[in-house]
RNA sequence: GGAGCGGUUGGGCAUUUGGUUAAGCCCAGCGGACUUAUAAUCCGCUGUUCCCCUGACCGGGACUUGAGGGUUCAACUCCCUCCCGCUCCGCCA
């Protein structure tokens, strides 16, 4: 009777298809967790649980997604889902940065000139068009790379709740007294007459006058102190001053020589700046002597004309503090010029003197503020200067730029002149060059202290300043990685006054009123209580529109008692708004902790949300809004540069999706250390692809195809009668469970696929499953050893779903629904938690490891490859084929014979060989080890392939072996395997 | 200017809290087994130079973690100097 003994054997069986499909499938377990609202199951499920929130930065709403959005909302699904796993209530409510000056440029660009004729009520409808398009543009992005979170009531800062929040801590601000109006240089554009902001401004090559003018030192060089700290200056005796000494002995005037590209700035000209340590010379030439950086003087000297001046005294520019000098063309009566030092002097052009005009340059206003300069400025918004001599007057600042010359000329201030081209900033609209020019603007000072009432971590504050009590609040929060302290830090010491006005229409107004009879803004708690109050209903717009006109009525200016107010114009910079998100969030959110646990964005933001986050909280709340903050690095090209579109080595992470999968970019993001830059590209992306299907076949394919008729509620085989290499695949399991949970703990994410990797390619594939093959496939079905086999499988299975579902969420859903029913199962793996090590060995008394079951099997691993080597050497010789055609003696000594004389039973196993014999060698304790492979004795069994003396034993079944014949007689007889009990 | 990262075998990614022989995985390459995970799976080889051995292979030994120093009984690991590559933030009179 012919057998069809393949029918006989157990062999692998499942719908889990090989390939993914990723691309068709991952958009249906999308709909399928939109339908069963899975995140607010996981809420509903997590109700009462201690609370971990992440709170999410607001990526600006102005384009689809890159690969950089993807790794850092990757990285915080990892974390929000690895929380909830891990058995806290974890909830994740995306939001969006809608307002500011990208998208107003943009739909500026889209409305052309039409805008001019536009009401910026109309203006902000269209901005808030176009942010809501890629707001919902980037939402189903997200989602399509597996991002769970509260999607469909993400916070957005163009909402009325949201900018009321922000309005009312503008008023806490301003209420406590931090809010000033001051004076402060911006670009500005003439042409167009409006402040523009950096990114408005575009760099082009102009062709600019340079002058080098002398101005004459009105201070007597001998009270002129130069210090000598470190013996840098000797070759001078200390009580002697070089430069006092010349001025007497030469009988001299003294001049320093500055030099600018910008001959108009002379009229707003307050000060001299020396670099403190940079080392200055007095050149003497015929008539004068000069003073410039010792590193330029040469050149110096040559393009003024005096080229065989010779140096007669050295010193640091810190000696030039507090000297003064005459302007070289207005007279000392209206304007006395300071020398001053400024560390941002550079050596590589000019004199090393750079003239200081506060009204006109950023770091001019800086310098201005610590000296008390002379902030005025004379350009109004048309670019005329004012208040000037008549050779300049009236005139347009580039056109004053000759007079200016030819006035120097005749004072005899020019040195020298020339032309440069070189890049200048223009307007990015009119394409018009653009000037630095000091305006009004709202700031937050740094200085203010803080007002009693208010309080740090109990302690009282009434001494700190603002600036303190940030960096007391930087101290309490985690920096990972730990140097981003040092960096916010340096930041936070050294930032200026932040400066919280912009004259633009999108945003949130900073909804002030002013006194129409002395301008003074009216600050009144009960008015901006009533201001709030419109926009949490009407949103800001209600500023642009009749709604809040009337709300100051009654109000009395402090000033002068005025009692008309008008509405100010500015609105707020976009960075107080955003640095607001968790005081929106907790406002609404009444569970929410302060301060949130966690805050993960990429390390530009140190200067940007980080910090105004910090400082909006303090300002409202008193603290920093985070525990903790995470930073990724920045996304680079496979050469490890910053991507570039341009370049076209960007890498897109919806296209990605579309091609290989949403999993495989997630997958991607698990296996770099986003500590530091990581790289992507096509490449990694079709390797990660590789992993991934690693990782879907040979561990959860072959694990689900194995339990087709495996129920564990009548076939799991507890871990005592489990065979010894199930129990210690089960242990390593168990090992790689509490690293991988440990892992999520510090966002290593990196770890985690590396060690699943290995694990499913190493311990598992290449090992464990080629050993239990003969076991599930030749077995009874119902056996013993197949059913322990089946469980060791099923736990690993159930092990590693839950453990990788925060990383491979669409296919660990996958595999949730293909794994055997057991009814405490929930609808989706991220409604489960991680396993136990109880849930992973099936029993609490199982000790987590065993150290000898251990050190056995890493002997017994080493002793396979020691024969695996002669085995490959058999079928090199084609003494063997398959490795089941051989036959292993072993010779060994202790300790390796104690090992394999405890395993000896599964030693064939192992090696997958059909017979092993063990025999105790000389050289006790020596652990020697002599492998000898023949062929195997006895003929093949047609049925499980091992080779036996005893094949045809049975007359009944001639071809097979000792091992077959009875479970064939078993099948035969009709049992039904899932009751027979062979 | 401020902050920081990286340099491991043909390519990519790991490991190394200073200590047994540093190298595991993937890819590419070469060779093989199996056709019972089958549009799969598994196994072996694959750093350099030099030395010993040999007819040749095989085998054995030494060397090797950007360069050079230092600390140490011991350095891939810690420190210093440097080279190369890169990033973020700021500045450019």
């Amino acid at each position: 009777m012919p057998l069809d003994l393949k029918s006989t054997i157990n062999l692998p069986k499942t719908a889990f298809p090989m390939k993914a499909n990723l691309p068709q499938n991952e958009p249906k377990i999308l709909a399928r967790w939109e339908d069963m609202r899975l995140y607010d199951r996981i809420r509903e499920l997590k109700a009462g649980a201690p609370a971990y929130v992440l709170h999410d930065g607001p990526p600006y709403a102005n384009g689809p997604i890159h690969l950089g959005h993807a790794l850092n909302k990757c990285l915080k699904d990892f974390v929000v889902k690895s929380k909830n796993m891990a058995g806290f209530d974890a909830p994740y409510i995306p939001g969006w940065d809608c307002h500011g000056l990208p998208i107003e440029i943009k739909v500026d660009h889209q409305l052309g000139g039409k805008k001019l004729q536009m009401k910026p009520l109309d203006v902000r409808l269209e901005c808030r068009k176009y942010a809501q398009k890629y707001l919902d543009l980037q939402r189903v992005q997200f989602k399509r790379i597996g991002v769970l979170g509260r999607f469909d009531k993400p916070y957005s800062t163009m909402t009325p709740e949201y900018e009321s929040v922000v309005l009312a801590t503008f008023y806490k601000f301003f209420e406590d007294g931090f809010v000033y109006k001051g004076l402060r240089p911006v670009y500005w554009c003439m042409h167009d007459r409006t402040a523009l902001a950096e990114a408005e401004v575009e760099y082009e090559t102009h062709t600019s006058p340079t002058v080098f003018v002398r101005y004459r030192m009105q201070s007597d060089p001998r009270t002129i102190e130069i210090p000598r700290p470190s013996g840098a200056w000797t070759g001078h005796p200390p009580e002697t001053n070089p430069l006092a000494d010349v001025r007497i002995t030469k009988n001299k005037p003294v001049y320093t020589i500055i030099w600018t590209t910008t001959p108009w700035t002379l009229p707003a000209s307050m000060a001299v700046a020396f670099h403190p340590s940079e080392e200055y010379v007095a050149l003497e030439a015929q008539d004068a002597i000069y003073i410039v950086a010792e590193k330029l003087a040469k050149s110096v000297a040559e393009k003024c004309g005096f080229p065989d001046a010779t140096a007669i005294a050295h010193f640091p520019g810190k000696a030039m503090e507090h000297t003064w000098f005459y302007h070289p063309f207005l007279p000392w009566e209206r304007r006395k010029i300071l020398g001053v030092v400024a560390d941002y002097l550079t050596m590589d052009t000019g004199t090393g003197v750079v003239h200081t005009a506060p009204s006109h340059g950023a770091e001019d206003f800086a310098t201005g503020v610590r000296y008390q300069l002379d902030p005025t400025c004379d350009v109004d918004a048309a670019g005329i200067i004012h208040n000037g001599l008549p050779e300049y007057d009236g005139l347009k600042v580039l056109k004053a730029n000759e007079p200016i010359i030819e006035l120097l000329k005749t004072r005899g201030a020019l040195l020298h002149s020339e032309k440069v081209e070189h890049q200048y900033p223009h307007c990015w609209r009119c394409h018009n060059p653009v000037i630095f020019r000091a305006t009004e603007q709202w700031f937050i000072s740094m200085e203010t202290k803080s007002p009693p009432k208010q309080s740090l971590h109990g302690a009282p504050t009434a001494e700190m300043s603002f600036r303190t009590r940030a960096l007391e609040e930087i101290k309490q929060v985690k920096w990972d990685p730990a140097w981003g302290e040092e960096r916010i830090s340096n930041m936070v010491e050294t930032r200026p006054d932040w400066c919280i006005s912009r004259q633009r229409v999108w945003g949130v107004p900073i909804a002030v009123f002013a006194c129409n009879g002395c301008g003074k803004p009216l600050n009144d708690p009960a008015v901006n209580r009533r201001v709030v109050e419109v926009f949490a209903k009407s949103g800001a717009d209600s500023w642009y529109t009749g709604a809040t006109d009337a709300l100051a009525v009654g109000a009395q200016c402090a000033g002068c008692g005025g009692t008309v107010f008008a509405k100010e114009n500015d609105i707020l910079d976009v960075w107080f708004e955003s640095g607001c998100s968790y005081l929106v969030e907790t406002a609404s959110e009444q569970n929410y902790p302060w301060p949130s646990d966690l805050y993960l964005e990429g390390g530009d933001q140190y200067r940007g949300w980080f910090m105004s986050s910090l400082l909006c909280s303090l300002g409202a709340h008193g603290s920093a809004p985070y525990k903790g903050v995470v930073t990724p690095g920045w996304t680079l090209d496979e050469q490890g540069r910053a991507m570039s579109k341009s370049r076209g080595t960007d890498v897109d992470p919806v296209d990605i999706a579309n091609r290989l999968g949403g999993e495989i970019v997630r997958l991607w993001v698990a296996s770099v250390d986003f500590r530091e830059d990581v790289v992507g590209s096509e490449n990694l992306m079709q390797r990660t692809a590789e992993t991934y299907r690693d990782i879907r076949n040979k561990l959860f394919r072959y694990v689900l195809s194995n339990l087709y008729d495996f129920d564990p509620a009548r076939h799991a085989v507890p871990f005592e009668k489990l065979q010894a290499v199930d129990q210690y695949i089960l242990q390593q399991a168990c090992a790689l469970s509490a690293d991988v949970i440990r892992w999520y703990e510090e966002f290593a994410f990196h770890k985690i696929y590396q060690r699943v990797n290995h694990f499913v390619i190493v311990e598992l594939s290449a090992f464990y499953v080629d050993v239990i093959k003969d076991r599930l496939y030749t077995f009874a079905p119902d056996s013993p050893g197949r059913r322990a086999a089946q469980t060791a499988l099923w736990r690993i299975g159930e092990a590693l779903v839950r453990l990788l579902a925060p990383i491979m969420s669409f296919t660990c859903d996958e595999v949730w629904q293909n794994l055997p029913k057991i009814e405490t199962r929930g609808a989706s793996v991220h409604m489960a938690k991680f396993p136990t090590a109880e849930d992973i060995l099936g029993s609490a008394s199982v000790p987590k490891e065993d150290p000898q079951q251990k050190s056995d099997w890493t002997t017994l691993l080493s002793i396979r490859d020691q024969v695996l080597k002669p085995l490959e050497e058999a079928r090199a010789q084609n003494q063997i084929g398959k490795s089941l055609e051989a036959r292993v003696k072993l010779t060994a000594s202790d300790p390796l014979y104690g090992v394999l004389e405890r395993h000896k039973d599964d030693l064939r196993y192992v090696f997958i060989v059909s017979q092993v014999t063990l025999e105790k060698g000389s050289g006790n304790g020596t652990g020697s080890l002599q492998v000898e492979v023949s062929r195997a004795d006895g003929e093949k069994c047609e049925r499980c392939w091992n080779y036996s003396t005893h094949v045809g034993e049975d007359p009944k079944y001639p071809t097979v072996c000792e091992r077959c014949a009875p479970v064939l007689r078993q099948l035969e007889a009709g049992n039904d395997p899932e009751t027979s009990n062979n």
